[in-house]
DNA sequence: GATGAATGAGGATTCATTCAT
DNA sequence: AATGAATGAATCCTCATTCAT
C-alpha cells in the first residue's frame, strides 16, 4: 500500500524539504511553499490537513528513508566490526545524500515535535534496535565489553548525529576537510567501542 | 572598551534566554521579551538594534561563558588525560547548568546564525585552540596518535555536542539514567583518543 | 410546478437545518454540509444555485410548513376565542416541535434576508391573513375591540415571537419552567386582546 | 472611574455598531472595522484583545445604557402602572434610540454569547429586577395578579422584545405605521397584566 | 531613557465557487 | 449525476519596527 502517489503532494513535500534547508523551519510557511511551488496556499490543504500534518509527514518519511538505509547497509556484513561500519555507513551516507531529509528529522523538533504522534516515535526506534543487537552479539562474541548495549546504542549514535551536525552547520573550520573529518571521528568513535587486541 | 553596563540590558538578555529556553525560539518575540521584562517592546530598540542584534548578544555572551568555564577547569590539570577530562568537564558542566546558554549557541542557527557577522565566530575559536594544544602534548607525550590534532579537537567537540543533544533534545530513550548515560558516553570518547597500554 | 422531489436535494436541505441549529448559521459552510452529507461540496451546486439559495429555500420551505401547521390547528374551531388559541397553539406547536426549522425562519435574516427576493415574503404573510380574520370576526361577535386589527395581527405575533425567542435563545432565567413560561405568557397575551366581562 | 476615554478607542466601538446594524455580524471583521475608521486592522488589537473582546465590550456597554435609560424612566414614578408604562418606556425609547446599541445586545448572541463572561450576564438583570419589584408591588397594591413575578417580568420583557423586533426586523406589513403599532402594541401588552376593574 | 500609537507585512486557515472530467 | 483539483478572497491575529513625544 504505497502512500497514494500524486505528483503535487510529491512536490509540496520535496519544496518543503528544500526550503527547510535553505531558510530554516522558522521561515517555513504554507504560502512559501505554495509559492516555491506554483500554486496557491489552499492547494496544500488538499493534501496535507495543516501545517503540523505536513512536517510530520516529512519527519515520518526521512526516518523511514533512514532506517532503510542502515537496513540495506547491513545487509550481508557478517562479523560485529563490520557490522558496526556499516550501520554508521549507512547512517552517514543517508546524512549526506539527503541532508535536507536528515536534518527534517533533527530540526523540526521543539514545535512541531511536541505534537507529533507518540505512535510515529516508534518506527524511529527500529534502526536503534538493530544496533543494540549488533552491540549484543560484539559483547557475546567478546570484541566489545559493555554492561549497557542499549546505552551504548544511544552513545554511538549521539556521538555519530555530533559529527555530522559540525559538518552540515557549517561550524567545521574551513581549513578542515570534510571527509577526512567525517573519517577519522567514525574511526574514533569506533576505536572507542572496539575491545583493542595487545599491541605486542 | 567595556559592555556598558545596564541592569536593563541585562535583564532583556536574561529574559530572552529564559523565554528560548521555556518556549522554544519560535515563540521569541521583542514583545514577550519586553512584557517579561516588564518594558514596552520599543525600550529593546534602545539596547540592541534589532531582534537580529539581540540573539547575536546572546550568543557571543554564551560562547565567552562557555570559554571562561573550559579555561578554569582546566587550570591546575597537569597530565594530558587529566587536562583531557577536565576540558570536556568544563564543557559539559556549562551545558548542564546553564542549559538556556548553552543552547543559544546552537539553537539559533538556522535563521540569525546566517546573519552572524563572521568576525564572531573567532572568539568561539578560543576553546578549541586550548583542546588542540593539549591534543598536541598529548602527541607528544605518547598518550595519544594523532596526525591532525585540529581535526581531533573538532572531532571530540563534535561527539561531545551530540552526546548533550540526546539529552537535551529529550531524545533518549526514558529507560536510560541520563548522568549514566553521560559519564559512559564520555568515557568511550576519552577512550577513542587515549592510546591504550597493553592488556597483559 | 412540484417541487422537483429529489433525495439528495432534501438530505442537503434536512443536513444545512441541522447544522444551522447546532452550530450556528455562523458555522454553516456549503463545505460542512456536503461532509456530513457524504457528498462533495460541488454536488450541492447541482441543486442549489449557490448558498444564497439553499437558504432561501430552507426559509421558504420552514414558512410553508409553519402556514400548513397553523392552519391545520385551527381546522374545526368555531369560536373565537378557540380559533385565536389554536392560532397560537399551532405556532408554538411548530416552533417547539421543529425549532431548527422555526428558527431559520427569523435567524438567516441579517445576511441571507436582505437578498431574499422580495415576493416569497408573501407567503409568509398567508398565516397572518388567517390571524387577520379571525380578530375580525372576534370585533364582529363583541369578544374583542379593535380598531385596526391587522395591527393586531402583527402585535400578537410580536409578542408570541418574542416570548419563543426567549426561550429558544436560552435568556430565560433558569430558575424559571419553559413549559410554565410559556402557558403564562400566552394566557397574558391572550388576555391583552378579549374583552372582559364583568368580574362580578 | 470611567472607562479610559480614548478618540479612537470609541471610534472603533461606534463603527463596530454601525456596521454590525447595517451589515450584519457575519460580515463585521476587523478588516472592516479598521477600514472603516480608517486605520490598520493592527490598530484595534491596541484597544481590544481581540475580537471577541471587542464584540463583549459592544454588548457589555449596551447593556450598561439599556439599564440606565430603564431606571432613569421609572424615576419619580409612583403609581404602578406609571411605573410598569416608564419602564416599558425607558426600554423602547432606547431600543429606537440606538437600535445598533439595542439589536447588539440580542444579535451577536450566538457565537460570542457562548464566550461572554457569566459574571457580566448579572449586570443585565438589574432592569428584570426592577420590573419584578414593580410586578410584586401590583399583586399587592392589587392592580395585578400575578403568582409568579419573575415569570411575569420575563413574559413583559419577552413581548416587548418581540415587538420591537418585528419593527426592527423590518416584518411590519408596510402598510401599518410603527409607532402606531408600537404604541397599540404595548397597550394591549399592559392591559394583558393590569386587573381591569369593572365595565359598569 | 522610555513610551504609546501606529503600521505593513506576513502567519495559518477557511470559505464559496468554478471548471474540467 | 457527481467529483477532484484548484483558486482568490477573506478570516483573525502576530510580528518587528518606526516615530513623535
Amino acid at each position: 500500500m504505497p502512500e497514494q502517489e500524486n505528483p503535487l503532494r510529491d512536490q509540496i513535500l520535496d519544496t518543503s524539504r528544500q526550503l527547510l534547508l535553505e531558510k530554516g523551519h522558522a521561515s517555513l510557511s504554507m504560502r512559501s511553499i505554495a509559492k516555491k511551488v506554483g500554486v496557491t496556499a489552499t492547494s496544500i490543504y488538499l493534501y496535507f490537513e495543516n501545517k503540523d500534518h505536513l512536517l510530520h509527514t516529512l519527519i515520518e518519511e526521512s526516518v523511514e528513508e533512514l532506517s532503510v538505509s542502515i537496513e540495506n547497509a547491513v545487509e550481508g556484513k557478517n562479523t560485529v566490526p563490520e557490522q558496526l561500519e556499516a550501520i554508521i555507513k549507512g547512517y552517514t551516507d543517508f546524512a549526506f545524500s539527503y541532508p535536507e531529509k536528515y536534518q527534517i528529522i533533527y530540526m523540526v523538533r521543539s514545535e512541531a515535535m511536541s505534537r507529533y504522534p507518540k505512535e510515529k516515535f516508534r518506527k524511529a526506534r527500529r534502526c536503534y534496535e538493530l544496533l543494540v543487537r549488533v552491540i549484543q552479539k560484539g559483547v557475546e562474541t567478546g570484541v566489545m565489553n559493555e554492561e549497557h548495549p542499549v546505552i551504548a546504542a544511544y552513545s554511538i549514535w549521539g556521538q555519530l548525529h555530533g559529527i555530522i551536525s559540525v559538518i552540515q552547520n557549517q561550524r567545521l573550520d574551513s581549513r578542515i576537510n570534510k571527509d577526512e573529518y567525517l573519517s577519522r571521528s567514525i574511526r574514533h568513535i569506533i576505536d572507542g567501542y572496539l575491545v583493542r587486541t595487545k599491541v605486542s
